[in-house]
Parts: C-alpha cells; sequence; structure tokens
RNA sequence: GGCGGCAUAGCCAAGUGGUAAGGCGGCGGUCUGCAAAACCGCUAUUCACCCGUUCGAAUCGGGUUGCCGCCUCCA
C-alpha cells in the first residue's frame, strides 16, 4: 500500500518511495533533556508515533533514528544553577522523556544515540567541511560559510523572505564572517564541558549532531527526517547545508513537520499559566489514552487548539467506544448481515489514513460503523458481522491504541448473585428493594442494564 | 517590518467550485416501575467581515479585522 505525505522540502504530498525496496529510513528530531516535556512536545512525538505505525501498517519496515541531546546551553546552565554534573542532569530528564513514551504507547526507536556520544563522527564531517573550505575557525570555535553552499534556504524558502535586520542576537555573532553563518563547534569556554579535538577544544553546536548521527546510523541518504514547524529553519536548514557538502548530495528524500498544539488558543508559556505536562493532566483525573486521542485527533498539519473540555470529550469518546464493544460482545444473533458495509468503512479509514495521516477522516469512518451497527441494532446483526467490526476495531487499535477491546473480565459469583436476587425482586415488583441492590451494585462498580427478558451487568 | 498559516455550531474538527462529514456536549421523544443503554428528532439557511469572479463560492481573487508561527540553538 502506498502512503502519500506532505513534503516541506517541494511543498507538495507526495507518494513515498523507499531507497531499499520495503524499508524506510527515518530520522526523528528527539527531545532536548534539560526539564519535563510539555504536551507540546509530547503531540509531536505521538504524531511520529502515528506516522510510523501507519507505515508499519501499509507493510513497510521502518528503521527509526532519534536523537538524545544531552548537551547543550540550557542543560549545562541548569546543571550549573543546581551545581549538578551535566550529565546528571540530562539523564535524569531522559529518563523521565522515556517515561512518558511509553505511557502515551509511542513506539520505541531503533536506535536513540547521545550527542555525547557521537563526537568522532561529528569531528569526521567538521573536518571535511574545514578542509574543503566550507567552515572556518576563528576564536576557537568552527562556523560554517552559508555563502559556500548556493542552495542554502531551499527548505525554509529563505529567498521568500526578508530578516529582519536584528531581529535576534546571536551571542557569537561578532566573531562570523556572516551574520548567517552557524557554529558547527563552540570553542571552550569557563565553565563548560569540552571535548579535545584536531581543530580544537570546545563542544559540539547543536545542528551538526543531527547530520552525524543521520549519517553514522541510516547512511549517506535515508527516507524521512521529521520534526516539529519550528526546525525548519534554522535546525534543518543547516542540518541540509552540513550533510549535503559532507556527503555531496541530498541526503534527505522527504521533510516532515508537524503543527504545533496551542492552549486554549494561545502558545503555551509558563507565563500564561496554560502550560501542561503529561504529569499535570494525569493530577487532574484524565486517563492517558484519551491525552493520546486528543492528540491523534487533528490534522498534524493544523494547530492542535488544546483545551480540558475537549480532553474531556476524548475521554467521553473512549469510554463510548469501550461500552459499544462491550454491549457487541453481550448481544445476540441476528440476521442482518451489514458485513459488506464495514469492510467498506474499514478500508476508508486506511485510504484516508495512508493519504498524508488524514486521521481525522478516518476516525469519521471509524465513528460511522458505530453508528451503522447501533442503528441496525446489535442483537439483530449476524455473527459474522459482529466478528467484522471487532477485527475493524482491532485493526484501528493497532494504531490508535487508545480502546480496550478485551472482553471485560468475568462478573464475581456475588455480583451476579445480588444482581439476580435483584432481577426477582424486579419481576415482583418489589422495586423499593430492587433499587437498593441496584444502588449496591453501582457502589461496588456494577452497572445493571435491564432488557426484556434479561440483564445485563457491566463493569464501569 | 518581512514571510507563512489559520478563522466553519456551545466545544473540538472535516470540507479546496455544485449547495455544510464526524466527535463531544445539550434539548425533546420512544423504550423503562424508575433508570441505564440504544434508537428517532432537534441543536450552522450558513462558513470572521466587506467587495468581486462565476449559472453556482465555506471553497477562487482583492481588501479589512483577529489569532498563531518563523525571522539564528523552542516540538
Amino acid at each position: 500500500m502506498e502512503v502519500k505525505i506532505y513534503n516541506t522540502l517541494t511543498e507538495k504530498v507526495e507518494e513515498i518511495k523507499p531507497i531499499e525496496d520495503n524499508l524506510i529510513k527515518m530520522y526523528s528530531c528527539g527531545p532536548t533533556v534539560y526539564d519535563f516535556a510539555h504536551i507540546g512536545n509530547l503531540r509531536y512525538f505521538v504524531f511520529v508515533d502515528l506516522l510510523k505505525r501507519t507505515l508499519l501498517k501499509a507493510g513497510y519496515k521502518v528503521f527509526q533514528v532519534m536523537n538524545i541531546t544531552d548537551i547543550d546551553d540550557k542543560i549545562i546552565q541548569r546543571a550549573n544553577e543546581r551545581k549538578i554534573d551535566y550529565k546528571e542532569l540530562a539523564k535524569t530528564y531522559e529518563k523521565y522523556f522515556f517515561d512518558d513514551i511509553k505511557k502515551l504507547k509511542i513506539l520505541m526507536p531503533e536506535k536513540t544515540p547521545h550527542a555525547t556520544e557521537e563526537i568522532p563522527t561529528m569531528v569526521e564531517i567538521i573536518s571535511k567541511l574545514l578542509k574543503s573550505g566550507i567552515a572556518y575557525k576563528k576564536a576557537g570555535s568552527v562556523y560554517y560559510n552559508i555563502g559556500k553552499y548556493a542552495e542554502y534556504g531551499k527548505l525554509s524558502k529563505l529567498d521568500r523572505r526578508e530578516l529582519r535586520p536584528g531581529a535576534s542576537v546571536d551571542i557569537d555573532s561578532y566573531e562570523k564572517d556572516n551574520s548567517g553563518d552557524f557554529v558547527l563547534w563552540k570553542g571552550k569556554k569557563e565553565n563548560e564541558p569540552f571535548f579535545e579535538t584536531d581543530f580544537g577544544v570546545g563542544r559540539p553546536g547543536w545542528h551538526i549532531e543531527c547530520s552525524a548521527m543521520s549519517y553514522r546510523y541510516l547512511g549517506e541518504q535515508f527516507d524521512i527526517h521529521t520534526g516539529g514547524v519550528d526546525l525548519i529553519f534554522p535546525h534543518h536548514e543547516n542540518e541540509i547545508a552540513q550533510s549535503e557538502m559532507f556527503c555531496g548530495h541530498k541526503t534527505v528524500n522527504y521533510w516532515v513537520h508537524s503543527e504545533h498544539l496551542l492552549v486554549d488558543g494561545k502558545k503555551m508559556s509558563k507565563s500564561l499559566g496554560n502550560f501542561y505536562t503529561l504529569k499535570d493532566l494525569q493530577e487532574k483525573g484524565f486517563p492517558l489514552n484519551a491525552v493520546r486521542l486528543l492528540f491523534l485527533s487533528a490534522h498534524y498539519k493544523t494547530q492542535l487548539n488544546f483545551t480540558i473540555k475537549g480532553l474531556k470529550a476524548s475521554e467521553n469518546t473512549i469510554k463510548n467506544i469501550n461500552e459499544f464493544i462491550q454491549r457487541l460482545y453481550s448481544s445476540g444473533d441476528g440476521k442482518k448481515d451489514i458485513s459488506e458495509s464495514i469492510a467498506h468503512l474499514k478500508e476508508e479509514f486506511f485510504t484516508h489514513l495512508f493519504n498524508n495521516i488524514d486521521i481525522v477522516k478516518s476516525l469519521a469512518r471509524m465513528h460511522d460503523i458505530v453508528n451503522l451497527a447501533n442503528k441496525t441494532e446489535l442483537d439483530n446483526l449476524t455473527r459474522s458481522s459482529k466478528s467484522k467490526i471487532l477485527d475493524a476495531f482491532k485493526e484501528f487499535n493497532e494504531i490508535l491504541l487508545v480502546f480496550n477491546l478485551e472482553k471485560s473480565e468475568i462478573i464475581p459469583q456475588e455480583i451476579r448473585s445480588l444482581a439476580e436476587e435483584r432481577w426477582n425482586a424486579r419481576q415482583d415488583r418489589d422495586f423499593e428493594r430492587a433499587d437498593d441492590i441496584r444502588n449496591k451494585l453501582t457502589a461496588l462498580g456494577y452497572i445493571i442494564e435491564d432488557k426484556k427478558d434479561d440483564f445485563i451487568i457491566r463493569k464501569k
């Protein structure tokens, strides 16, 4: 099955054609581990997971590399503030990061290299760029001369915009030849960790680590590179400049960027009080699968407006689907066969998914299945129709991972007896007693639904 | 200031020239001893606003307003 995706480089939706027949090599920009991930970060990682699972579903093998940036200005600064080693700080937050990833059921990348462990590859790239005159040394640092790379700006379409002079000032800018040049290697400073290399003592610039890791683990050319939209410029632009001048050719076929998340219509910020981590949402009592579904339920190219109300809606959606599945299990068999419609809707779910991850439409088709089944009435459906529905949801859930599709466990005997006692009381029209027992069962976490000649016990 | 994106019901969100998907919530009804669940009906005669193109516009063009992002280390 072919998958189409929007390529930032060409500004078009393109069919993904892997370099190696069935294998997709993907590099995903990972976290800088200096603090807890916020829900904006996590939306991106859920999107990457969705993309990966979609590719897997389409029949590809995926080899994914995700960097862990464990050395950078913020890490060093914070470690110094706390008077701890920067490595310790990075390790702490890396652990929290992977905890969050697991909680949101995000697939682990095949490889998660650390910047501090990839210095030799960075040195190899920087050395070559120095040798070929694309990079230059200045005041202990090494810079990339963007004037040497004719295609600089092709990803972010720099030719279409005008940089605002002095919009922001790089602390090192006075040392550079051109204001657009960026640092490959930062010369050693006081109270900063450093590495010794042929071209000087210091630490890596930000962009070089991704060029190094993708080169080392995915080779000179790979299929997909993902990141948040904010990384298009300068990070990915600079990465292209480094990698392409090092390798001598194009290195990434599809650049994929996900949009940001807003909270209550505004950019998330601590000062606005709309800043959330996963832990914050858990403490508010929201289940993690509701968070995952909410992140999944908007297209990755649009800004997702996160609201508590919306999260509650996602939670309800999950509850409704789960209950639908349980009713499906406990329904009787009938004669209405809707297998064909189910097959059709299931196919559309994936058609939309494979078309630039158009999951919003996929979810609409999923709900169509529920509506169709409910309208036909579950007791009227043939056994095979119902198993088709269940199979469809199992397939959807391989991507979504938010529903509980298992038949809920057997009701304990004491609960069963109580329920039967109530039913008998009800048959005797002793409603007071019946309601009493029902309240008791509710308190125990079970819901009774009366049917014509029977009743259903559901676990809440 | 430059570049780009967005504006659709109470909330979230599809729709990209042919007469407004889907979800959540709400309201009324059927069913029920009462519930629950389900079903039926209602919940945008209209897509921020103003012009224009067209037989026909939420969709295309121009303008206005508002929001968001990027403009050198933020997913």
